[in-house]
DNA sequence: CGTTTTACCGAAAACGTTTTCGTTTATTAT
DNA sequence: ATAATAAACGAAAACGTTTTCGGTAAAACG
């Protein structure tokens, strides 16, 4: 019923506490005939030692603490299936909170996986998040943290991220490549780094290629659950405002699909009327009708490289060796699909 | 750096820890005054209490786990989404695993998570799961468990689904509804229940609209993250094998949009030429074309509830009344688009 | 003034480990 | 034979809490 403990082993064998615990950690001080005999009784009573105790004696929790924006959503799962994946291998489990891009609910849960003893925290920040005092707190106290796709460019610690900036650019760049001469875009919000960077590649692509930057092409949406709502939104307010738009370059899949949904609604024809980029590679974008061009952003592998840095820093510490951060940068590519395939 | 202990609260103010503990708790037995005193310079340290301690003292972790078949997954990630909102709500961190339809991985993991001592465990059983053993062993062990979605009858447990049974029926009697005579359909995997019960609605609804049920026209999917692909085989093989098949029931929305596409790239309409309806009613199937009919099963609502009843479990647990297991049923409902509007 | 009550505080045990440092017994060397 | 070494084990402290049970002092009572 209740689960067995050193104790009740040692009792059954008539030897001290030490001599199981040692016995069952292949200490070279018990005798292999002890040792076979802890053993199987430790089998056979099926133990598993409290993980709680091993943690306040040994002050390692094998815990780490994920923190992110949006739990449904086709990028960020696959962030969490690998990070899951590779912390297993490691033997680290996993604890997930979704801050639902609420400042106040991230820092929330950065104080409560602080007062969990996590052994390190893997974040990606919520939009709102302009302020970074609490992800300072936790650097100060010391507690290994790596930022992931969203992140602050000014906390000091290690990164994973790609290239918005260049990603945009060559998404861009592919509209002009197919001959549009009036590109719009449908940016992120304000305070995330990488809607900023792939503002900036979108503006930078035009300027490169002599097409002048008008600030009012430039549609903001939030980005939230609520995307492809936003979407239908802003295509609408593009059809009012710009009728000469031939090509947009969109922050994320799902706000294209809404946007395209609406432009199809008005009759318009994609990619013959407007040819359409988004990002971020969802699924979905590769079976609607047509078939969505975008940016592939590879999140198993993103998550997969913020465990392994994290895993290097805990490692680190735990020997009192310097940690050094780092920022690894992962590749994305475009996929030419339907929506900007004008022959 | 070190975090901060009770004990050094004790001696900065000269009292005992036994007191700085009951004054942050609010005992009866500690002046205002001291209460006061301890609380600021807590406030001011940044104390923390050391939560292994706690659990280690009063044998609740305030953490339950969470078994998974699949994460990158419309419904899961939407169920997941319910249960950590919930049970943040009530104080509970939740340990995300990941079965990947692997019954040696699930059994692995309620191994783990036995030994992390967690107050309850929620499980979506994986494909290859026929042997509940390791469910079984929970119990014995007294932990709460509540499964949900895929779930084993037999394990004497709580469980929270929806009525696959009746909504395949619904599925199927809605094809027929709209004039279909030769139904197929593309069942999930042998083991699950909810893949078992679908098949059972699909030829139900058949018998009792006198359609003889063809067992030649179920094809078999394994339902897993590649259900894309094998939608695709499964069209192909019956458009070899059954030309005259004018609609079809598709366990997962995933494998029917495999399908469809399928389909189309053969020139075969849809609804005229063949009707389909899906099942769980992914956001994509709102955007493809045609959009797809399907069963609307509600994961963010599944996961709460998962949670309120492994709650209740525990708080029972703790007062060391009598736990009952309950079964709650959640209302689906058909959803009606193109993919099968003859009109 | 003595006695009981009340208010406040602290010592100590307990939770289940890990690890340091002794202690005992057996073995080898001198 | 004794002394030195090796092999095997255990006592005890520690990790940071919570909670029980007494104890002391002041206040209230007769």
């Amino acid at each position: 019923m209740k689960p067995v403990t050193l104790k009740q082993i040692a009792e059954q064998l008539g030897i001290s506490v030490t001599t199981v615990s040692k016995a069952l950690k292949d200490y070279p001080d018990v005798s292999k005939k002890t040792k076979k005999l802890v053993k199987q009784l430790a089998e056979t009573l099926n133990y598993k030692p409290n993980s709680f105790a091993v943690t306040l004696r040994t002050k390692e929790s094998k815990t780490i603490g994920l923190i992110i924006p949006e739990v449904v959503h086709h990028f960020f799962s696959n962030v969490i299936k690998g990070i899951i994946a590779q912390a297993e291998k490691k033997g680290y489990l996993v604890i997930i909170l979704q801050s639902n891009e609420s400042y106040d609910l991230e820092k929330q849960q950065i104080e409560l996986l602080l007062s969990k003893r996590v052994d390190g925290v893997l974040i990606s920040l919520a939009n709102a998040t302009g302020d970074y005092k609490h992800l300072n707190d936790l650097i100060a106290q010391e507690v290994p943290l790596v930022m992931f796709d969203k992140i602050a460019k000014i906390v000091n610690c290690s990164k994973v991220i790609i290239n918005d900036r260049k990603a945009a650019y060559t998404a861009t760049k592919h509209l002009i490549d197919i001959g549009c001469k009036r590109i719009a875009h449908f940016r992120g919000p304000l305070l995330p780094q990488n809607s900023i960077d792939r503002f900036l590649g979108y503006k930078q692509a035009l300027i490169d290629h002599n097409i002048t930057y008008d600030p009012s092409l430039v549609y903001i949406c939030d980005c939230s659950i609520k995307s492809f709502e936003e979407g239908k939104q802003s295509a609408n307010q593009l059809l009012k405002d710009h009728s000469d738009v031939d090509g947009i370059f969109i922050n994320t899949d799902l706000v294209a699909i809404g946007a395209m949904t609406e432009f199809q609604r008005h009759g318009i024809k994609i990619p013959e009327d407007i040819a359409i980029v988004g990002f971020s590679n969802w699924f979905m974008s590769s079976v609607i009708s047509p078939t969505l061009s975008t940016i592939d952003q590879p999140g198993y592998q993103m998550g997969k490289e913020a465990f392994k840095l994290l895993y290097k820093e805990m490692k680190n510490k735990k020997q009192n060796l310097p940690i050094e951060y780092k920022t690894v940068e992962l590749e994305t590519g475009l996929i030419e699909r339907e929506s900007t395939k004008k022959n």
